[in-house]
DNA sequence: CCTTAAACTAGACGATGTCAAGATAAGCGT
DNA sequence: ACGCTTATCTTGACATCGTCTAGTTTAAGG
């Protein structure tokens, strides 16, 4: 609320409205959902005319893809600092927190993680370059950092890496949708999901050693 | 087509409504996507009026929540006739051949998958009651058969079983819904995704035996 | 055959995404 | 200081959507 036309003054000119549209769009679907969202309330929220978001964004679809690559960046952000705090002492504990820093990313910033996974953020080619890049560059980053910890010897030679990628990415990645989404009866333990699928790809890497 | 009114003659009483429904709207969900999909435009399609629809469900969230039922219905199907179908000879080929049907089950059919399992259906409660009962009947039933395999002492008895099949259950998930929302960069090799990660749910079992 | 209820239709309303055309004002070169 | 350019915002309009209300048609049962 803090961020409405007033506390801007009531100039013709916002100022700030690009930002201002894309906080009050992750607000809203946090508080409220996807179907609440509409470009009209938004604006009307915003304290704008409900024409005035497509001099930021191309259509409503451009928006919710702008939301998105922010999720992306607070995504990067929050497991950098996740594994910087981390006390993990062996791999297993590496593992476990990485796990768990994932999936509480997921299930607390819903709003972004619906956007930035959702069908139909990636389906529009609006801005499917930009935002691809940004998803495929964390993959890639992981990839790289089990290949090169597998060049030091830390993982069987005979492992097949990217796949492992794939897997571990969709292990985590389905436990969070299963959580948001409230399809798991039993949410109250995730910490003990998180640590079960944590140790099962921290054992499938620790196989063959 | 061949369901449309013209087939059953152009009687002001349909005969078949319900049924021609739920099967032009999976059809319009595969071919053209959830954001084609409205009630006019299905009433219309179906040579019906716009408001006839409503005669059998009481409104789209509930026509969407019936062709989910729908398809739990066919997965069930399908997964029982794959596992009949299969001549794995041993516990790690069943986790194999489970893992493929699973898998491309969602994607071959993911006009129904994104419906069972899309968090608009789970957050109404139009048919939640229903359809929640489908869903974790299924998830009962792994983990009901995986303690009764515990019991006969092919699993570790310390094994957490239903903790185990959240997270079976999490990785077959994400790994359909990273391939069906095009998320995954190389989605050529699903067999060796599903292989993989079959492997790895195995070792977790087997490994204390 | 007549009644009742199920199945269907037409009309209307408010909400939505977005286009086109015009208004405002901020910033810049002169 | 002044006018021009251009980014920013507004109003009006349109087609489409979900769904409510009130009426119409027909199948079925006593």
């Amino acid at each position: 609320m803090a961020n409405t036309r007033a506390s801007y003054g009531s100039s013709y000119h916002h100022g700030d409205l690009k930002a201002v549209l894309m906080d009050e769009t992750a607000r809203i679907l946090r508080e409220e959902g996807e179907e609440a969202l509409s470009l009209r309330r938004l604006a009307a929220t915003v304290g704008v005319s409900r024409t005035a978001p497509y001099h930021h964004f191309k259509n409503k679809q451009s928006l919710l893809c702008a939301v998105a690559e922010e999720g992306f960046v607070r995504f990067n952000q929050a497991m950098k600092l996740a594994m910087r705090k981390s006390r993990a002492q062996d791999d297993r504990e590496i593992m476990r927190d990485y796990a768990r820093a994932y999936v509480k990313f997921a299930v607390n910033n819903r709003e972004y993680y619906d956007l930035m996974y959702g069908a139909k953020t990636w389906r529009s080619d609006v801005l499917a370059k930009s935002l691809a890049k940004s998803a495929r560059a964390t993959l890639r980053g992981n990839i790289e950092r089990l290949q090169s910890w597998q060049a030091r010897g830390g993982i069987d030679a005979s492992m097949d890496v990217p796949a492992f990628a794939q897997v571990a990415w969709g292990t985590l990645h389905g436990i969070s949708r299963l959580l948001i989404d409230g399809i798991y009866t039993d949410s109250a333990s995730v910490r003990r999901i998180c640590d079960n699928a944590a140790d099962m790809l921290w054992h499938r890497l620790a196989r063959d050693r």
